[in-house]
RNA sequence: GCGCCUAUAGCUCAGUUGGUUAGAGCGCUACCUUGACAUGGUAGAGGUCCCCUGUUCGAGUCAGGGUAGGCGCACCA
């Protein structure tokens, strides 16, 4: 094996092993454990968030096939509606065309070979990860079977009244000439201005004036509104006023709607453009009057002089004309919250248009039923709030997009304009009794994306055939996604897997944190620190890195600003750490909260974690390839450590499992760190030298040793596995044959996992080991404290042993000689006159070094008046809760015998010390 | 406005039902090429647990109030 764990040099061999073998299937036996994988973008690349919430999909799905389970990673990719259309439209722009100079047939042909070009990947990119995922049962939103299930639910909801069409306002994307839904919309705040306008009463007799941050909508009002108990305009109500610009005559009304304390009190009403005009417009059947066209300029509804301008040229010109007419009072600036796309980051507007909804209501019910029955359960559970806030206010959801990309609503239109829907044309005309000559023509609209991923959990399986994989998998187990998409995706889901399966899709939401940098700002593009998880792996240089975080900016100037910020982040570039480091470090990172702060020295870490069980591998097998190590039979003899080691591997074991049935990835990835390192590294190994290396011990003794070096060590490559599966089975098909384990399965990721084994607990070795640390720490101490070169070896003497600690030195010996670098150990008789020495405590069992030409006399008495006083306080601090009459009055009996206990413990302590500063002090 | 979250070592984070001297990794200091590993070892320094009040024998932990930051939803003429 070579000196240094090298990762790029197994991977990859190592995941065509896997998946050639076909690893990933379901065992077809087992309970079923499924994991539906959120469908990624099919031409999308994977970013650290997918990284993250895929390793914590794939240990669990790797932990539970080798628990036995029947376990399916469902995955497959999205075809990410208006993502995939908006990357193939600017490749067109790039030549200088439009999707419009293509026309749609041509277009998604165009889109289909970009996918097929770039849609693997994503997936390469899993595999990368070392996703177990069922490759074999990949699929993708348009597939024929996927496209079927969703017009079959289509059909169904419009045939149950639960899809409608209707021309209502919507939010419209002016760029992507598409409606888009409330959850694609973000309003931030932004500066803006308000416009105070006076409007003249037709009359002439008087004028209201109104606020608007929107002035050009002025040229769609269609009345004005007051609170009907405002007193100041009482006799307004009724009246009509003469629209400037237009010189339209408009109703001033009331509507309890306005708020009196607001601006003037006066309310321009634009029904046709904004969302609390439009219901004021349908309370007071007012008339709609849509001044704007697709892409957002005037049209022909307004005077001549505005029309075909933008609605932003079109503001400027009606401000200036609004000023110059004296209609315009004062202009102040405000600060008002702007609807931008979240796609393309342009002012969403309000406009009327005929589009298809679903009506949730009915299905939200029985959604919301499943999570509070317990049915469906949030993990963290908090994140249940968030679902029942957006459930129990949920609004019918539009669901048709005016794109050409994405699944074609099943509906047709006659001449007259009447709709029917169907699966097919064919099926409609017998469903509604059609004759053959009636046209039809089908709509143009596709379905919003996140309709057909609403299907997954049974989609995938086949449905609306009745499928053994719907009959198995749904439920399925757990669905490990982020908070941001509870709305878009998970909800969506529970109602529509229980509408049309009556099953729950999922038992348990995982929700995770999202991926920050280190400074917890969120990664984007713009911000130019963005990380590739491949680029983790595989490493990458600083030009490289530069060139990938500044290319295709959407703001060029901002390129020096990331260049600057990438030196300054990595100097050297990024090292290549290996997917099982930022595997590991993802399952460490996965604690309950909401942020993960990406910190690449935490990658680092782990990498020389890797490291360090590469190494221990490379000692074990140093110690047992060529040696017996009892597999084939042979008298065992173990010794404390080997029990003692032992016994804390299964606690291992015990806590990583249930700190993984809790979802907390990060305390069971911080037990595994521990015992690896700080147990059997740092101990353990050390603890078997003197036994494999020494005359002195029994061939049974050494095999005793050699079969716990080798049986640990490939037990604990199966605990490991889920989390780090590349090395883990790497280093087990090299130390398996050596070790007790007699499987013949190909790979340790079929194998079993291990079983908690209480019998191998034991108490007595650990308390005992536990002992032979804090001797041996207790010599460190001073040689580290007074300076002693760690080469020299220390005459020991020991005072006030007990029949315990007589037993256990005469177990341990050979040992503290070893690790505590030991010339001897000498025990002191009652009668013996000890010469001067710096001390250390074993319980009550003095431990000393004579100070003769070692230690300093001042340098000592230092290190004894600090342990001194740190032993005064905490008898200071014991003495007086003991003497707190409402302490022992109140507290339970175990703690204050806890109490009592600590408290003799330090006085034992501090007196012997204080022998020991007198003593010397008198040298 | 409604709801949620966060605040612990220089940095990134754990800390379970309230109960030893509040922990880990990274970083820092000193020493060490010993034979698995310098991607290593040994020792060490480093904390007003955001603030206030309360409950309690006892609060990082519970309650109330505040401060700072973040997120979601709704509203904003």
């Amino acid at each position: 094996m070579d000196k240094t764990f090298n990762p790029s040099q197994i991977e990859q061999a190592c995941y065509q092993h896997w998946e050639s073998k076909g690893m990933f299937s379901p065992s077809g036996h087992g309970e079923p454990y499924c994991i539906l994988l959120p469908p990624p973008n099919v031409t999308g690349s994977l970013h650290m968030g997918h990284a993250f919430q895929h390793t914590i999909m794939d240990a669990l799905i790797r932990y539970r096939r080798m628990k036995g389970d029947n376990t399916l990673w469902q995955c497959g990719t999205d075809h990410a509606g208006i993502a995939t259309q908006m990357v193939v439209e600017r490749q067109l722009n790039a030549q200088g065309k439009t999707r419009h100079d293509l026309g749609r047939d041509k277009f998604v042909e165009r889109i289909w070979e970009w996918k097929e070009e770039s849609g693997g990947n994503i997936t390469q990119q899993m595999r990368r990860l070392g996703a177990s995922a069922d490759w074999n049962r990949e699929v993708f939103t348009m597939d024929d079977n996927l496209s079927e299930a969703v017009r079959e639910v289509f059909v169904q909801l419009y045939d149950e009244g639960l899809i409608y069409r209707g021309k209502r306002l919507v939010n419209w994307d002016p760029v992507l000439l598409t409606a888009v839904s409330d959850l694609e919309v973000v309003n931030d705040e932004e500066d803006g201005h308000m416009w105070y306008m006076r409007y003249p009463l037709s009359d002439g007799s008087a004028s209201l004036t109104v606020a608007t941050t929107r002035p050009e909508t002025m040229l769609g009002d269609t009345a004005v509104a007051v609170h009907p108990d405002d007193e100041r305009y009482q006799d307004f109500i009724g009246k009509t006023i003469t629209l400037p610009l237009t010189g339209r005559e408009i109703p001033i009304i009331a509507d309890d709607y306005v708020d009196p304390e607001f601006g003037t009190g006066c309310v321009k009403i634009t029904p046709a453009h904004d969302f609390n005009d439009y219901d004021m417009g349908k309370r007071h059947d007012l008339p709609m009057i849509n001044i704007l066209d697709d892409e957002a300029r005037i049209n022909q509804n307004a005077p001549a002089e505005y029309q075909g301008l933008d609605r932003f040229d079109a503001r400027d010109k009606i401000v200036k004309d609004l000023e110059a007419a004296g209609i315009l009072v004062e202009t102040k600036p405000h600060k008002l919250k702007v609807p931008r796309g979240d796609r393309t980051g342009v002012i969403i507007e309000p406009y009327l248009t005929n589009q298809w909804y679903v009506a949730v209501e009915s299905l939200a019910k029985p959604a919301i039923a499943a999570v509070e029955s317990g049915e469906i359960k949030f993990v963290p559970e908090n994140w249940s709030k968030t679902y029942y806030q957006w459930m129990n206010n949920i609004q019918d959801w539009c669901i048709s997009r005016q794109l050409w990309w994405g699944h074609r609503i099943p509906a047709w239109f006659d001449e007259d304009g009447k709709e029917y829907v169907g699966k097919s044309e064919a099926e409609i005309r017998t469903k509604y009794g059609l004759a053959d000559n009636v046209a039809l023509k089908q709509d143009e609209d596709v379905l919003d994306t996140w309709f057909s991923s609403a299907l997954w959990p049974f989609a995938t399986m086949g449905w609306p055939e009745n499928t053994k994989e719907l009959d198995t998998f749904l439920p399925s187990s757990v669905l490990v996604t982020g908070f941001d998409i509870i709305f878009f995706w998970v909800a969506r889901m529970i109602m529509m897997t229980k509408k049309f399966t009556g099953k729950i899709p999922f038992k348990e939401i995982y929700i995770t944190g999202l991926v920050r940098d280190e400074n917890g700002d969120k990664m984007s593009k713009s911000k130019g620190n963005v990380l590739d998880p491949i680029d983790v792996i595989d490493g990458i240089g600083l030009d490289a890195l530069i060139e990938k975080r500044t290319t295709g900016m959407m703001q060029p100037k901002l390129a020096a600003k990331v260049t600057k910020q990438t030196k300054q982040q990595f100097p050297n570039g990024i090292d290549a750490y290996g997917t099982d480091a930022l595997r590991f470090n993802f399952a460490a990172m996965a604690s309950t909260s909401r942020d993960i702060n990406f910190d690449m020295s935490r990658v680092e870490g782990y990498r020389n974690f890797c490291n360090k069980i590469w190494n221990a591998t490379r000692f074990v097998l140093m110690n047992t390839e060529d040696f017996d190590t009892g597999n084939k039979g042979g008298e065992l003899a173990f010794s404390p450590f080997d029990r003692w080691i032992w016994s804390r591997f299964e606690r291992t074991v015990a806590q990583f499992e249930a700190h993984v049935a809790d979802y907390r990835f990060d305390l069971a990835a911080n037990t595994l760190y521990e015992f690896t390192w700080n147990q059997f590294c740092d101990w353990y190994l050390e603890l078997s030298k003197p036994v494999v290396n020494s005359d002195a011990t029994s061939e049974a003794q050494k095999r005793g040793t050699r079969y716990t070096l080798i049986n640990v060590l490939e037990q604990l490559m199966r605990v490991m596995h889920p989390f780090m599966p590349f090395i883990t089975d790497e280093i087990w098909k090299k130390i398996k044959p050596l070790s007790a384990n007699t499987t013949q399965v190909p790979s340790i990721m079929l194998d079993r996992f291990v079983s908690f084994e209480a019998s191998m607990l034991d108490e007595s070795a650990e308390q005992e080991i536990e002992w032979v640390k804090s001797f041996v720490v207790g010599i460190r101490n001073i040689r580290g404290e007074m300076d002693i070169a760690p080469s020299k070896r220390l005459p020991v003497l020991l005072n006030n042993l007990n029949d315990v600690d007589r037993q256990r030195l005469e177990n341990t010996q050979q040992y503290l000689t070893m690790l505590a670098k030991l010339e001897s150990i000498e025990i002191l008789e009652k009668t013996d006159e000890a010469p001067a020495c710096a001390t250390a405590l074993v319980g009550e069992m003095e431990i000393m070094i004579p100070m003769a030409g070692l230690i300093d006399k001042e340098a000592e008495l230092a290190r004894l008046k600090k342990a001194a006083d740190k032993l005064v306080a905490e008898v200071q601090r014991t003495e007086g809760k003991l003497n707190n009459q409402n302490f022992v009055g109140k507290a339970p009996a175990q703690v204050i015998d806890k109490e009592k206990a600590k408290l003799a413990d330090a006085q034992m302590q501090l007196s012997k010390i204080q022998e020991q500063q007198a003593a010397i002090a008198k040298l």
